[in-house]
DNA sequence: CGTTTTCCGTACAGATGTGTACGCTCTGCG
DNA sequence: CGCAGAGCGTACACATCTGTACGGAAAACG
């Protein structure tokens, strides 16, 4: 079988089970189901993927991975450390609370393995927090911030970004945020973020 | 039956729930299972709870009301809003991300009727809030803090003491943070919080 | 002491999930 | 052209969960 076709078809399958998991969840999404939204067999899931926590690590992996990917896209085109912290706040913002990550992130609360939850870990947070660290470091270098260190103001960074954002979206406490709202924060966390590591 | 008896055996089941649910998830946890643990008949489940919705529902609320309870305490003896912020930091955090919360917390991400986030919310953030929120207002009137709002300023507390470490337990990208941790990390963020709150 | 209520243990029907197996069709390739 | 391989659709065995039902025991209560 051609290799584009086959890519193709994966993510013609990753997208039904998208689908499906925002609007069942991850324990009532099945195999099945994701075979027939996608009008595939579930052998050629089985095939494929092994199981379903296999199904839903590639679409962790590689939702993760598109993530990293932009947010170095932003990180590297910008000059001045803090109008690109500017800049990334809000796709940050808008990644992190989007529905796909939400739901990628409810199935990981739902796999008792910890196998998702890992794969979230390891490719999301652990691979963005060095990127903002890197470009606060520069801040700190130039002395334009101040801070214990590099590592610490970018968690400030995150936490006053996101706050409780993220695990109120998962649990269903909290709707999605309209772009216009995402904005709004994102600019409200740059001003404290600037006070709290004002020189 | 006693009333004593009765709310005593009501624990029992709950306490089973929580056994099961901290090793299996909420979907790995059958009303069967739970009453096999606590040594009751299904049938008992089903006219106490209603469902196993309603089992957890119960848990969730009542869970939430400790902590708001015991959060109350801490704060109704305190005087200088500074002192009792710093020792409702350490409480508050290992609260959130004790292993009881953190299941709860899971189940809620697994049930995609929302209920029981929706419960968690009202029971804990809503709560919870607004006793910060008061008492940052005295601090704001007394002049040893300054924010835009006692609100703003009650939501940065929230997002610098917990940040993301409510959602990476919930995933299982994060094992239990130590007591000492806890009041490492509270204390921490009350340094952050002052230099962020400070006129 | 007898009646009534409650609970336990078990069983049941109905539905659904997982992971595998089996024909059938279509496509690529020698 | 004919064959091999891959995927589709369906079916299957097996297990499990939900929510309900029934008989018996134990305790409360008049």
């Amino acid at each position: 079988m051609r290799e584009e076709m086959r890519s193709g078809r994966r993510r013609q399958i990753e997208e039904a089970a998208y689908r499906l998991l925002e609007d069942r969840g991850y324990g009532g999404t099945s195999m099945l189901a994701v075979a027939k939204e996608a009008r595939a067999s579930n052998e050629t899931l089985y095939r494929w993927y092994g199981d379903k926590r296999g199904l839903f690590k590639t679409m962790v992996a590689s939702n993760a991975a598109a993530t990293t990917a932009a947010l170095k896209a932003a990180i590297g085109c910008g000059a001045d450390p803090l109008a690109t912290l500017d800049e990334v706040a809000p796709l940050l913002l808008s990644m992190l609370l989007g529905e796909r990550a939400i739901s990628l992130n409810r199935a990981a609360a739902s796999d008792p393995s910890g196998e998702l939850g890992a794969t979230i870990a390891a490719a999301g947070r652990d691979s963005v927090l060095p990127l903002v660290e890197a470009l606060i470091r520069q801040g700190l270098e130039t002395g334009v911030l101040a801070a214990p260190s590099a590592r610490v103001a970018a968690e400030w960074f995150l936490s006053l970004l996101v706050g409780d954002q993220q695990i109120r979206r998962v649990i269903r406490a909290m709707a999605a945020l309209p772009e216009a709202e995402i904005r709004a924060r994102a600019a409200a966390a740059m001003t404290a973020f600037r006070k709290l590591c004002a020189g």
